[in-house]
DNA sequence: TATTGTTATACTCTATAACTATA
DNA sequence: TATAGTTATAGAGTATAACAATA
């Protein structure tokens, strides 16, 4: 009720995790050898880094993803980002109309196709990105301290394998 | 309304990918170089197929990682779960509560403390997630077709050093 | 006084159907 | 006829507060 308008909660998601000790009686072998459970909780553990750091700029993981794209890719349409980031159109409509509310990205006509329009940050929303992305890059290195560089980009690599099918053999596409 | 009743809808997650050409026209390189990004693609990608696959047990991954914590930890407690699964007690009382409904799973008393109660597999409950992990293991064969079981084992483990934080150096924790 | 399991509830996330204006 | 953006809405997932029984 009483809330600032455009802000919204961005809650933390963690929860006292002093009961991990119970962890150690319990046998969770079999589902450490499923990459989807492993996957799944390593997303969520850095994600909640994540929710903790970015919550000074009001971002997240999905606000921080659409501005990410939106800074790299200047006039990236709606349904663009949709495909990128494997979101269904209608659960962007109210973000993209938050951000704009905020002043941090701006619509525009596209250029060819009346139907569509051309999303771009805005001065502000280009200050607010650039700090948001150095904050991304510190907490991946302190998020992961446990890993080396090496190993990181090992990671990145087996998991971009996993969710990006690779092509069969002469399969054109973007190049490597 | 006229549905089977303790049955779930547990529909399918995808919606027509075939826009996937269009992601190659977007810079994703900075979005790609964060672990939680690829984490959390890797792991829907996988939790897609897993999806597909279980319905026909009609289970979803936390009803199989619930079913399998209890399988490999019989008489393990609700709070337990909740520890190893990194849940909150009160979105754990449903889901038992459907198990146990549909026969897969028994409330025994603790031995000891009168508070809790033990979990364990029924005959037809330990019938069903016999199948349901012989097609986990299988799934993660397919799913991950493009990695090599070497692969697959590096990807594990590197994971499980993201989400499960290392010991600093003489801690007596559980041994690899 | 703290913990187990529980109820009630609110908020967020994800999905579908259907509309409009353009192509 | 198909697509971009939108509205409305339903359903699943995730969070908090508070309670009774027991430790």
């Amino acid at each position: 009720m009483a809330e600032p308008s455009t802000a919204r909660s961005l809650k933390r998601t963690s929860w006292p995790r002093k009961a991990a000790a119970s962890v150690g009686d319990i046998d969770t072998s079999y589902l450490e050898s499923l990459t989807g459970y492993n996957a799944r909780r390593a997303a969520l553990t850095i994600i909640s880094v994540f929710l903790d750091r970015m919550a000074q700029y009001e971002l997240r993981p999905v606000d921080f993803s659409v501005l990410s794209l939106i800074a790299h890719n200047p006039g990236i349409t709606s349904r663009q980002l949709c495909g990128a980031l494997d979101m269904l159109p209608p659960n962007l409509v109210g973000m993209l109309r938050e951000l704009e509310g905020r002043g941090v990205i701006e619509k525009r006509e596209h250029p060819t196709d009346r139907r569509a329009q051309g999303l771009h940050l805005s001065a502000a929303g280009k200050k607010l990105y650039a700090k948001a992305q150095r904050t991304a890059t510190e907490l991946e290195v302190d998020a992961l301290h446990d890993l080396s560089a090496e190993e990181r980009e090992t990671l990145h690599g087996l998991l971009r394998r996993v969710y990006r099918p690779q092509r069969k053999s002469g399969e054109p596409d973007q190049p490597g």
